[in-house]
DNA sequence: GCGACAG
DNA sequence: ATCTTGTCGC
């Protein structure tokens, strides 16, 4: 169960942090890469509101092809405040990636690993919950500093919460703004860039690209009914 | 006190 | 997250 006030989400944060996940290695072959994304109506701005109608895909995608996709009608579970996105997101995901018949080996989550106040953001949070390794993928760090890569595919560049080393630049793209990776659940941040780098062949890697796809879509048919 | 702050 | 206009490139 996803904690639904701001203490009691803290307090599973800092149980989250210091809790030990056994590393986890991708196989030679056959990786099956979840995706996850959620998007709301559009024309509103701001951090929204408890209850907010919301459209969430999952998608699990093995050797750059799609097996199975689902996308979810909910709610928000809360507002969006920095650093308490699990209150917001966090049922809404692991409903739509347990629609998923298929279990994916990693998940791909638009969410901060240990780049958090309490160490432990949503992708982290995520695959706790559904025992799964994560990778977090998002366009700015939450916390963390750090300066871009080089402007060649596949360069990254490490960002820092105080001494520690909790995510990394990555450039997907030459000539594009780099995204950043964050190590998830029993994930490494070397085998996050490799599986975020692999998986890209546009900026964003494809699980995520195709999750998105999904619920924008999702959210369109609904608009016109 | 104020701004910054994953989505 | 979402919006906005034009603009550049394949």
């Amino acid at each position: 169960m996803w904690p639904t006030d701001e203490e009691s989400l803290v307090a599973r944060q800092r149980e989250l942090a210091a809790t030990p996940a056994e590393p986890w290695t991708p196989p030679d072959e056959g990786l099956r890469t979840g995706g996850c994304w959620v998007c709301f109506a559009r024309g509103q701005a701001g951090p929204g509101s408890a209850g907010d109608p919301a459209w969430t895909a999952s998608v699990a995608m093995r050797e750059g092809r799609v097996l199975e996709q689902h996308v979810i009608r909910g709610a928000a579970g809360a507002a969006y405040v920095p650093g308490l996105l699990a209150l917001r997101l966090g049922a809404l995901m692991e409903q739509a990636v347990r629609a998923l018949a298929g279990r994916p080996d990693v998940l791909l989550v638009d969410a901060t690993g240990r780049d958090h106040p309490h160490r432990a953001g949503l992708a982290l949070h995520l695959g706790a919950e559904l025992a799964m390794p994560t990778v977090g993928v998002t366009h700015r760090p939450l916390r963390a500093e750090g300066p871009w890569p080089a402007d060649r595919r596949g360069a990254t560049s490490p960002l820092r919460l105080g001494d520690e080393v909790v995510a990394c630049w990555l450039r997907t793209r030459p000539g594009v703004r780099p995204l950043v990776v964050h190590p998830g659940w029993r994930v490494d941040l070397h085998t996050a860039v490799a599986l975020v780098s692999g998986a890209a062949r546009r900026r964003t890697p494809e699980p995520l690209r195709r999750a998105r796809q999904a619920a924008r879509e999702a959210r369109s048919r609904a608009d016109v009914r």
